[in-house]
DNA sequence: CCAAGGGTTGAATGATGGTTCACTTCTTGC
DNA sequence: GCAAGAAGTGAACCATCATTCAACCCTTGG
């Protein structure tokens, strides 16, 4: 009983997920969520107390999930120059094979309530982030800089530069090795 | 009578900037806007067809005037470094001042159809920074590089190093010195 | 087997806010 | 002056959803 009470709470999330990766944010409707979890519109509400609660989990749940995967891939990785093509290959590779997922948790207008988890999620890829500039700095593989600012301006970037493809569909096959070139000089990677 | 009607135009648009200026986008109802400008809720109508098609035009208006400023600022400036430098001050100095404005402007959840006006501002940015990306880059100031990607990534860069400041209604002292110095070094300008 | 408790239902409710429209008021050309 | 037509009015309309709730199952413990 417990067991399928909270199973349908990872329906709800899941189904919430789906309709993100197919339709953006537009479409997640609670009538439309809860159709896809296949259950009435009503029980969603005896899991989470508002919508905002309801897509603020969402936006954790996802947002953990791409910020794991970029994680991993950098730890692979021996240096800094080398965990930072990492981080903008999966980041940038993820993005492009849902882009309307990666579309609605970078930009698509939200409720204010779930733009506050996006803030979060970005803060979490430059934390990220900083944690290996910083460590490049003590290193001496880089120059000395504030690694959050370097961070936060790098995930910036990143952001940046994918929203165009992100529109159009596909990157152009310049478009990530420039972006890594460009982001290695702005570190200060020596070549 | 012509006069009157573009007025009447003009006064919409200056009414729903002071809105955007004080309550951001959320405090813009037509309601809210007609009665700013001293008119009825349904004459907004005579002069725009939605409210979208209205926002549409106030966010270009809007940007028009940061991104002149911007240019303003540095075309007084000789060389590739001074020219960004003066951007970045400009762009940040502004956004400061008028945070709600900045933040809505850049990042506020609004309608997608005024969304779409967003990608235009950023893009008019973009295109600026890389006219002079790609006369440093010609002149040899800075080193090789595609001038467009190094733009975008750049206003990226300072978008996102700006939101943080603008939730918080201040920048830290070293948040703009450290964002030129990261940006210098990331467009390859030789110290 | 049965009653009790709580999960489930989905149509009704309510709030919001953009849009319309029948009517009034002004401007302009004759 | 005086139609004719355009601009202005603002209350009413309507669509969209989030949210609620009273009637319905199911499970479960006795």
């Amino acid at each position: 009983m417990k067991a399928r009470l909270s199973a349908s709470r990872e329906r709800i999330i899941a189904a919430a997920l789906e309709i993100m990766a197919g339709q953006g944010y537009a479409g997640c409707s609670v009538a439309a969520v809860a159709g896809r979890a296949g259950m009435a519109t009503g029980s969603v509400y005896r899991h989470f107390p508002t919508k905002a609660d309801l897509f603020a989990e969402v936006f954790r749940t996802a947002s953990q999930r791409e910020v794991d995967a970029v994680a991993r891939a950098a730890a692979l990785q021996a240096t800094v120059a080398k965990q930072v093509s990492a981080v903008i290959e999966t980041f940038s590779g993820r993005a492009l094979q849902s882009p309307r997922l990666a579309y609605a948790l970078l930009a698509e207008p939200v409720d204010p309530a779930v733009d506050a988890e996006r803030l979060v999620f970005r803060r979490a890829y430059a934390e990220l982030i900083a944690g290996y500039v910083a460590a490049g700095v003590a290193s001496g593989e880089l120059p000395p800089q504030d690694p959050d600012v370097t961070a936060t301006a790098l995930v910036g970037a990143l952001a940046e530069a994918m929203v165009g493809p992100l529109a159009a569909g596909v990157a152009g096959p310049s478009t990530i090795p420039s972006l890594i070139t460009f982001i290695h000089r702005a570190l200060g990677v020596s070549p």
